[in-house]
Parts: structure tokens; C-alpha cells; sequence
DNA sequence: CGAAGAATTGAGTCCTATCAAATGCCGTGG
DNA sequence: CCACGGCATTTGATAGGACTCAATTCTTCG
């Protein structure tokens, strides 16, 4: 059952400090010093979430904030008909519930098997509060995300099925080149259908597109990810 | 050249003190004591822009911050190839441009006569970084302005042409009621062209939907603005 | 009154969704 | 080792909703 320890972040790493988690350097707590993060690991405790478990339930109360150390998670939005929108994918260094208020506002759950370090919103507020930077970088995080999320808004409801998939392609690829996973092939820990569900197609569109790429050789589909080969010509999509 | 001064937000107030501002009580300002006020009014210059006179360029430097007092601004994204996403429409006491960093990652433009108070980003962010609480309700605001987003991602990813349309009028209603002008009749500043650039769809179908819930007596369409019939309907296809 | 822009209406097409079936992929158990 | 079952993905055929192109009507304003 632990099949999907896919990529390479070492799982032995919760339970240490802070100060060796591998995340970082590209996380929120990149802004604290030594001593800090001595602070925020007493506040911290190591979770693990096996895949398709909850971290957050949309309506329900989220008394808990999350900084990713491995895996993959996908956020999400559902309609009371069963519509779903994946809003994002939160990668190693992403926080997630951090916009939460009194309720959740989105649905989380693991994509694989997770580890986190779980703060309790009060306490972590708290330290926000008596640590303005920390506040300042928090807001600026957020204001980035809001930044994705309009960009997200124009590939929605502009961009055609093929855009679509190359610009979450390169996304994706960026993305894990942001925490030290440069490469030509970029791993996909989601399903067609999390693919679908977040680019706004079917997962019937997502695959027929897919193959039609890898058909003209501008990607090679590989077990649990894509081998992005004619990279500029994508980005030449993306652009458009 | 000033045929859009159209809703009722009293211009004259433009260059009285915040004190008087009637947007306070529903803008972020509302987290000032009455002293700060002063101190506030003091860094902003009051402002006015006529009909599609930019406030905001995507790509270009973004050293001030608005707050809008009268009218409404649209918020958008371009492509290259000219294809327009809005991303949200700003309304009386919101904030625009406070989210930028060196180079705007959206463009604004004024839909009718806007007013505004206008604050340099560089002394706007020494205040917010010396009242911590003021700093905490931008962050508050900016996660809120992101919960919006994601719901927007659902609405663009995710619903037909007629639900889109109707999430739209009634999310305008709230946002009226909000600053208090709560009515079954909705005011509707933007064309049917940024109505559809908002909502992903193109201007011929955002107009027959107009027509067809017109037809269907479920609202009633009047200069620069829809009646809202049945609202509770709409409701129904809303939550669907 | 007439011109220019905005909005509506109409006809036809295309892209993507839908429905349905086949194929591939693993992990299980014989 | 291989057959089996369940699930994810791919592939095919068809339909439909929204788009495109084009023309008309409605507003607004000089």
C-alpha cells in the first residue's frame, strides 16, 4: 500500500528539525533564521497523509495549516452536482490553508503519499502576528498565488484544448524546476482526470490531446509523466 | 466627455478628508481609528479617470495604489494575439494595484468616470508594515480576493454559458448590496463585450442568454442594468 | 436627422463533450 | 508463472453547445 512513494524527497526527513527539512529553502521559511526555526519546529509536527486522504474538507472547519515536505496535493472545488474544479496542485514548500477562515473554502486532498508539517492556525497566527516580516512574507505568497490564479482565470476561459494542456505541461515543469527538479521530463503525479478537471476539459479531451502531442513528437509520454521534446515549440503555444 | 458619470457616488467628496470618505465603512479603511484616518489622508491624493484611461499596465511599473471611491475599474489580462481575459471587475472601496510587485501582472482601466484615492506604494507600505493589524487586513482582503478567484475557476472551468451568466448577476447584486445598494435591479457598468471576456464566452452568447432569460421572465433587462424577476430561480441554477 | 458604435439576431460550423467500447496496466491469487 | 479482475487510459462515433461570420436593429450623440 505505500506504492506511491514516487519522487525523490526523503520521507525520513519528518520528525528532524526544521533547520534540515528540504524544503526550505524554497518555502515560507526560507524568511526565518536559525533561531526561528528552531521556534517554528517546536510548533510544527509531522503528519503524513496516505493517498486520496483529506487534509481539508470544503465547508468544514480548518483549524490546521500545512507546509508540504513530499508529495503532491490537489485543491479543489466541488458543486453540489458533483462538478469538480481543481483549483491547484500544492507541491513540496507549498502551504496550504493558510486563506482559510472559519470554514474551509476548498477541498484538499493527497495525491500520493504525503508529509507535511501541521501548524495550528492559532499558533501560527500568532507567530505571524509577533513576527511582522513573517506576515509580510505570508501576504506576499498570497498575493503570488492570487497572480496564478488570474492567470489560471485567462487559460480557462480564453485559451483552446491544446493550449490548455501545453501551458499545464510547462507549468508543471517550472514548477518542479522552482524545488530542484529541473528536467526535460516532468513527472505527473495526477490522474487524466485531476488533468481535467483542473485545465477545465474531459478527460477524454486531455488524453486525445496528450497522444496527438506525442503523435507529432512534441512530447513522449512516459510512465507517470511527459518528456517535454520540443520544448520551445511549446512555449511558442503558450506564448501565442 | 463626461456622459458616464453614472451611479450615485457623490464626486464632491473626492479631496474631503477619509473621515468623510463614503466607502469607508466597507473598505479596508474600516479597520483605522479616527486619528490614523487623518494620517492616512494626509498620504493620499485624490484622483479621476475618464472612460478607458488605464489605471494599471500589465507589464509596466506599478508604483501606486488605488482606492477606488466612485465608478468602476476592469481588470484584465491580454494575450499577445489579443484574446482578453477580464479578471475582475472593481467597485467602490476596493483596492486595486496593491498586489503588484516591480511590473504589473495585470492591466486596469477605468469603465466609466472613476474616482479614487491614490497612494504611493512605497509610503502605503511603510504604514501597513508599522500597524501590523492594517497589514493583517490586507492579507485578510487579499485571501479573500482569492477565494474569489478559485470560485471563479469553477465558474469558468466548469458551468454552461447560462449558468455563467446568472452567477454573474447575482454576484454583481451582492457586490451592490454590499455598499449598499441592494436592489432586485442590478446596475451593469460593463458592455455585454467585458461581460463575456469576464465570464469566458463570447458577446453573441452572452446576448442571447440576456434575451432568452428575458424571454423566459426570469429577469428584465433595462438600460445599464438587469431586473432580477426571479431571483430566487436563478438561485436554484446557481447552486446546481 | 444621420452616423457610429453597441447590441441583437440569424445561419452554419467547429471544437469539445458525450456515450460507448477497447486496450493497457497492476496487483492478486490460483 | 499466468489468469483474472478492477481501474485508468485510450480510441471511436456521434451529438451538441458555443463560436464564427454576417446582417439587422437599437442607442447615443453630434
Amino acid at each position: 500500500m505505500d506504492r506511491n512513494l514516487t519522487r525523490g524527497h526523503d520521507d525520513a526527513l519528518v520528525g528532524q528539525g526544521c533547520l534540515a527539512c528540504g524544503t526550505r529553502s524554497f518555502s515560507v521559511c526560507a524568511a526565518l533564521s536559525a533561531e526561528e526555526l528552531e521556534l517554528l519546529h517546536g510548533l510544527a509536527s509531522p503528519v503524513r497523509f496516505d493517498p486520496k486522504e483529506p487534509l481539508l474538507v470544503q465547508g468544514q472547519s480548518a483549524p490546521t495549516v500545512y507546509n508540504i515536505t513530499s508529495g503532491t496535493v490537489r485543491l479543489y472545488i466541488l458543486l453540489p452536482d458533483g462538478r469538480r474544479q481543481i483549483v491547484g496542485f500544492a507541491l513540496p514548500g507549498d502551504f496550504i490553508g493558510l486563506s482559510m477562515r472559519e470554514t474551509a473554502s476548498i477541498s484538499a486532498d493527497a495525491l500520493d503519499s504525503v508529509t507535511a508539517c501541521a501548524f495550528s492556525r492559532m499558533t501560527y497566527s500568532a507567530l505571524a502576528n509577533s513576527k511582522p516580516f513573517l506576515l509580510r512574507r505570508l501576504h506576499d505568497t498570497a498575493n503570488q498565488e492570487l497572480a496564478l490564479a488570474q492567470e489560471q482565470m485567462m487559460l480557462l476561459g480564453r485559451r483552446s484544448a491544446e493550449e490548455k494542456v501545453v501551458c499545464f505541461l510547462l507549468a508543471m515543469q517550472r514548477r518542479w524546476a522552482r524545488i530542484g527538479l529541473a528536467s526535460v521530463t516532468v513527472p505527473l503525479p495526477m490522474g487524466r482526470q485531476d488533468i481535467a478537471d483542473f485545465l477545465g476539459l474531459t478527460i477524454e479531451t486531455v488524453s486525445r490531446t496528450l497522444t496527438r502531442l506525442a503523435r507529432d513528437r512534441v512530447i513522449l509520454i512516459v510512465p507517470d509523466g511527459v518528456r517535454l521534446v520540443k520544448g520551445d515549440h511549446m512555449a511558442m503555444i503558450a506564448a501565442a
